[in-house]
DNA sequence: TTGTACGCGTTATCAC
DNA sequence: GTGATAACGCGTACAA
C-alpha cells in the first residue's frame, strides 16, 4: 500500500508537500499541487488514518455500547448515532454488551486501547464499573437511556417515569381496578423507574390496590413467563404492563397460547414502540421513546463535550425527553375517542 | 494517558520489557514481571493500539457495510459476523451505506484509510466501483447477501432462487393460477433471483399465465404502493409473492387498508423472516434466510483469507446457504397439513 | 535475562 | 513556497 513518501518521490516533492495538499494546510503552488494530485491519483494514495492518529491523539471515532443491538429500540438509537456521527465526519463502533457487564468492560477496555475519541454507553445493570473504568482513563462518556445512580456522568434518555404514568392513567381511565407490572432486573434504573411512574398513577387514582410487579430479564421468554405467573394470582388482573417492547411480545404470546383474548379478557400496554416497518399489524398501546432522536443527541452531548476542553468543564447534564403515548387496541376501546388510526 | 515508558520509568526497566509483560513475548524474571505488572496496575496503563497497530500492520478490526442496519435481516447478519469476530479476537465496525453506491464507496474509502484487515460487503446495486477499490487496493473483501455478476469475488449469500422456487410452488400447489412479484431494484442481484425462481415454479407448474412483476424499494413504502398496482390489474392476481420482509410488511398495511382479507381475498408470501421477538402474531409464509449463520460464515471466510497468505491465493469462494420454507396463514389454508404451530 | 537502535507513516516546528 | 528534523508509542532485530 503506497506511502506519503512514494507519492513524493512520484512528483518529485517532500513528504510534507503532499501532507500540505492533502490537508490543504499551509500554502502550495499551483504547479505543485497539479503534480502532487496527478501522482495521488495515479498511484491510489490513501492516507494512513492510523499514522494520523499516532501524531494528532485522535481517531475520529466513536462508539456505542447496547445491551443488545437484535433489540429495535437500540437499532434506532443507533441509527441516529451513527447519521449524526457521519455529519461530524465520525465513524461509529456498535459493540454489544449482551447485559453483562464483564462484557461491557471488556469493550471499554479494547476501545479505551484502541483510543475511540469517545464513547456512547447503555449501561448493562448499574455500569459503575465501566463508568468508572472512562472517568478513570479520561474517556469522554455519555450514558444512554439509562439513570446513573449517583448522576456522575452526562445522560440522555427519555422520561421513563412519565412515560409509565400516563399509560397508568390510561388503563386506570378505562375502569382496571387490579393490574399487574412485568419489568426487567432489578438493578436496571428504566425497569425500576417503569415500575414508579405506572405505581404513582394508580396510587394518584385513589382506592385502587397496588398493582403487583413481577422482576425478569428483557427478553420475549421472560415476557412469557411472567405473563403466566400474573395470571395465575388472585384477584386476577385485568391489565398487564409491560416495561419493554420484546417484554410485551412475550405477553401476547402467553396470552394467546392460554386461550386469553387481548384486549377482551385481558388489557396490555407496553414500553418503547417497533418501528412500523416492522409490525404486520400495530396493536400495542404503548409509551414510545424518541429512540433515533436519541441517538442523535448522545452524540452531540459528547461532541460538545470533546470541543468542550478536555476536563469535567460543566457539571454532569442530563438530557431527559418524553415519550409518547400511543393508543391502539391491545388496550381496549377507550369509548371510541382515543383509537389511534391504524 | 500513560505510555510503556512510564510504566518502565516506574518499574525501573527499560520499554521493551514492559512490552514483554504486557505481550507475553520474550523472557522476563518472575520478580521483574512482577514489579512491571505493579507499575501497570498502579498507572492503570493500557497498551495504545493505535501505535501497535503501526507498526504490525494490523489493526484486528473487519467492517461490515449493509445497506440498512434498521432491517432485522441485516441486524441478525451483523450479530453473527460480531460473534465470529469477537471469538477470533477482532472488532467489528458496522457501516449503513443506505441502498446508495456514493456512500458505500465512501465507507470502503474510510475503512481503507484506517487499514481495517477486511471488509464485509453488502453492495448497493452492482457494487462495482466498491468491489473494484478494494480490488486495487489489496482490501480483502467478503459479499455478503449478494450475488456479485462477474464472480470475481468471495461470497456468502443465501439461494434467493431456490426459496423463491418453493414459494411459487407452494402457492401453485395452493391452487392459484394469477400471481403477481414485487421485488426490489432491477439492478439488485437477490431481487432478480427471487423473480427468477418464483417464474420457473410457474412455468414448471404449465398452463399458467407467467407472473405479472414489479420493480420498487426494498422498503413498506414502496411494497404498499406496488400492492395497489398489482391488485389493479386485470385480472386480478389472487397471490402476491413479496421479495423482501419490508416489502412484505408494506403490502399487508396496503391491503388492509383496501379491505382486503389476507389470506381469503388475497394470499401473501415473502421472504426473510422476522425474528419471533419482533413479531405479536407469527402470520407471513415466508423463505427465511439463515442470516445469522450468513455473518458468521462471512466472518470465517474473511479470516481464512487473511491467515491464508495474501495474494489472491484460491479462486473465489462461492458459499450458497439453503432458506428454509415456513409455512403461516397468509398464505391460505394448504387442506391443514403444512400448518407451522404458532 | 535485559537493553539499544531503528522504523512503522504522518505532521508540527522551525529553517531556508 | 518548500524542505529537513523530530516526535507520536510500540515492537522487531540484534547485542550484551
Amino acid at each position: 500500500m503506497p506511502t506519503i513518501v512514494d507519492v513524493a518521490n512520484r512528483a518529485g516533492v517532500s513528504a510534507i508537500t503532499v501532507s500540505r495538499v492533502v490537508n490543504d494546510s499551509g500554502p502550495v503552488s499551483t504547479q505543485v499541487r497539479a503534480r502532487v494530485e496527478r501522482a495521488i491519483a495515479e498511484i491510489g494514495y490513501l492516507p494512513n488514518a492510523v499514522a494520523r492518529s499516532l501524531r494528532s491523539k485522535r481517531t475520529d471515532t466513536i462508539a456505542l455500547i447496547v445491551t443488545d443491538m437484535t433489540n429495535p429500540f437500540f437499532t434506532t438509537v443507533a441509527r441516529g448515532a451513527e447519521d449524526a456521527a457521519s455529519d461530524a465526519g465520525m465513524m461509529l463502533i456498535i459493540c454489544n454488551s449482551d447485559e453483562r457487564e464483564a462484557e461491557e468492560v471488556r469493550y471499554v477496555r479494547m476501545l479505551v486501547g484502541r483510543r475511540v475519541d469517545g464513547i456512547l454507553l447503555v449501561p448493562a445493570g448499574g455500569g459503575a464499573t465501566a463508568i468508572g473504568l472512562c472517568r478513570k482513563q479520561g474517556m469522554p462518556l455519555v450514558v444512554v437511556d439509562r439513570r446513573v445512580p449517583g448522576h456522575d456522568a452526562d445522560v440522555v434518555r427519555a422520561d421513563s417515569r412519565g412515560g409509565a404514568f400516563e399509560l397508568g392513567r390510561l388503563l386506570v381511565s378505562l375502569g382496571h381496578r387490579t393490574m399487574a407490572v412485568l419489568t426487567g432486573p432489578r438493578a436496571v434504573p428504566t425497569a425500576d423507574d417503569r415500575v414508579l411512574g405506572f405505581r404513582r398513577a394508580v396510587a394518584a387514582a385513589g382506592g385502587l390496590r397496588p398493582p403487583r410487579v413481577y422482576h425478569g430479564a428483557f427478553t420475549i421468554d421472560s415476557g412469557r413467563e411472567m405473563a403466566r405467573l400474573a395470571l395465575a394470582a388472585r384477584p386476577r388482573p385485568t391489565a398487564l404492563f409491560a416495561a419493554n417492547n420484546f417484554l410485551a411480545i412475550g405477553v401476547l404470546h402467553a396470552l394467546d397460547e392460554m386461550g386469553v383474548r387481548v384486549p377482551e379478557d385481558v388489557a396490555v400496554a407496553g414500553f418503547d414502540d417497533l418501528p412500523p416497518a416492522m409490525v404486520t399489524f400495530p396493536f400495542l398501546t404503548v409509551a414510545a421513546q424518541p429512540a433515533y432522536e436519541m441517538g442523535q443527541r448522545s452524540v452531540a452531548l459528547l461532541l460538545a463535550r470533546l470541543s468542550g476542553g478536555p476536563g469535567p468543564g460543566q457539571p454532569y447534564a442530563e438530557v431527559v425527553l418524553p415519550t409518547q403515548l400511543v393508543v391502539r387496541r391491545s388496550s381496549g376501546d377507550p369509548r371510541g375517542a382515543l383509537h389511534a388510526p391504524l
